[in-house]
DNA sequence: TTGTAGGCGTTATCAG
DNA sequence: CTGATAACGCCTACAA
């Protein structure tokens, strides 16, 4: 009993002309007069019809949906880089109108992810690097043509990404450090912190050969843990740069329980950015990788591939040292 | 000179058997036998044959995709408490093999929101409340007959909705201050605080009726600002209750750059907990409302309703206080 | 500028 | 259990 959506069909019909000119009034293709079309648009509004997406698609052999897969995330974890790259790709697609869909990539979520991918039902996609499945799924993509973004670094073959000059945020970092006369540094790495180490090292110059590397992690949890095993291997550190702006979190705090003062005894900087960075106290001192305009650019790269773009080249994010209160 | 993807009508025939045995072999309606299932699933696998997305959702009137619409985002400002219910909306879309889509909500999108809604593509929509444009993005999908979850309250039809008990979770803050022998309560008001008011008047008890409002907003420097006129328009105050956690970060900060302790002086109740909110300093006791289940719960409720579930009546999401440091 | 008709790749229907 | 064939709703040569 339930009553059909309008068609082109029986919308033509009833507008008395036929159905090629009812598309043709909105596509961009179609030579049509403008007089009709207006006809047309109008009376479609009052009469409620609407092409039919799938139809649409079928024929047209694309649907501009853009698809984000996500790394995973650690239950009960702020997973706020992840989330503030999305919210960029979310707005950049909005304003393209192109419907944007997101997914995990777990491993068990593999299957669905291929799936989604060679099953014809999107136009493109962007892949954030740095895990097995994600290499795996970029690989997928491109054996079915389909246009593809990476973000963050990737080996192999020559993708189109955006990347962070990771190396020259943490120089900026490193330099920082030893233009406000501090001594003894510390390096806490982890997840995502490609080069970060060596342009730490870069930047602090001197003095680089003492410096102490923790292999943090990525959770608020491994910052704490990371500033007890600092402090106590070596005491005299009076600076340390994070890999990410939680592990700093984390490590200030840490250090703040254990009566160290930040920055006074010990200066911190944080890598990301993100938005909680400036509402922390102390208010962390980071590097700022414009975390939104990350996801833009992917977005506007991925379309320019998509609109049949040959030899689309990466871009590089740049980054800037934000001084705050923590360094 | 690109060719087309294997098709159903060239795998079929390339097996020797007719497309109708081919389709009954991935669905679950049609009656075919294990042994030709088998046979067809692994020649799929070995050909690289995959259903056509639109081919097959034209024909079967579903898509299985949900879209998720969330309210605008204030430029620059921690959106963490639509970002933790989103990640929870996409692990449980995720699980159920159900493509997720999200839009911004923004007047300028509705258009685009509601092509998104009519066109067909999509089998059920998730909206949080709070704004006009969600109500009539409601109102909508509702004249479309598509299944719709509302998470929060939203006013007018009866809709589905997942909504949280914020007058428990603020009576539970007033309590809490009652208990803890504060005499001085205010509470900074905001966005999506509807009836946290109320439930905070009543757990406080006695001493409600010298309760100060503030109408704090919804950002760090709304806090910022609502502590200095707070303390300036009640010097004596020593407890207060933010509609949420944002709001309270910024308000301890300012408190604490007044050279107030917190919570010596004045203790600091929040509302949501975020992520961040354990890790701030000092670690926010807050008003948990479980944001990951919130989109978990909307997920499940929206697919009883795509799987024709009739009278599928909504969830009130428990709350309960986290005691940390800061109260 | 407009209409006619064929085809997009499936699944549903109805025989066999 | 399997096969032939008619939808599904639209776009787009091609013809008028």
């Amino acid at each position: 009993m339930k009553k059909r959506r309008l068609n082109i069909k029986e919308f033509a019909s009833r507008l008395g002309i036929s159905t090629a000119t009812v598309s043709r009034a909105f596509g961009t293709k179609g030579r049509i007069s403008e007089k009709t079309r207006r006809m047309i648009i109008s009376k479609s509004e009052s009469l409620g019809y609407r092409a039919n997406y799938h139809a649409r698609n079928l024929i047209t052999r694309k649907s501009h949906v853009v698809a984000f897969f996500y790394p995973p995330l650690i239950k009960g974890e702020p997973d706020y880089f992840i989330s503030e790259i999305m919210f960029g790709v979310s707005g950049a697609t909005s304003l393209n109108a192109n419907p944007l869909q997101v997914h995990p990539l777990y491993p068990e979520s593999m299957d669905f992810c291929k799936d989604v991918i060679l099953n014809g039902s999107i136009s493109g996609i962007i892949v954030t690097a740095g895990t097995a499945e994600s290499a795996e799924l970029v690989k997928t993509a491109r054996n079915a043509a389909l246009p593809c973004v990476v973000i963050g670094h990737m080996s192999g073959e020559n993708n189109c990404a955006v990347t962070f000059d990771n190396s020259r945020g943490a120089m900026l970092a490193g330099k920082y450090f030893k233009d406000t006369g501090r001594k003894c540094p510390a390096y806490i790495g982890g997840i995502f912190d490609r080069r970060k180490r060596e342009g730490f090292k870069a930047g602090f110059g001197p003095h680089a050969s003492n410096i102490l590397f923790d292999n943090g992690g990525s959770t608020f949890q491994d910052g704490f843990s990371s500033c007890e095993r600092v402090l106590k291997a070596a005491p005299e550190t009076d600076c340390v740069l994070c890999a990410n702006d939680i592990l700093a979190i984390g490590f200030i705090k840490a250090a703040l329980s254990k009566g160290c003062k930040v920055p006074g005894d010990i200066a911190v900087i944080g890598f990301d950015d993100i938005k909680i960075a400036k509402y922390f106290s102390p208010a962390l001192t980071t590097v700022r990788l414009h975390l939104d305009e990350i996801g833009e650019k992917s977005v506007n790269l991925l379309k320019r591939i998509m609109d049949g773009g040959k030899n689309v080249s990466g871009e590089s994010i740049d980054c800037e040292l934000i001084v705050r209160d923590s360094a």
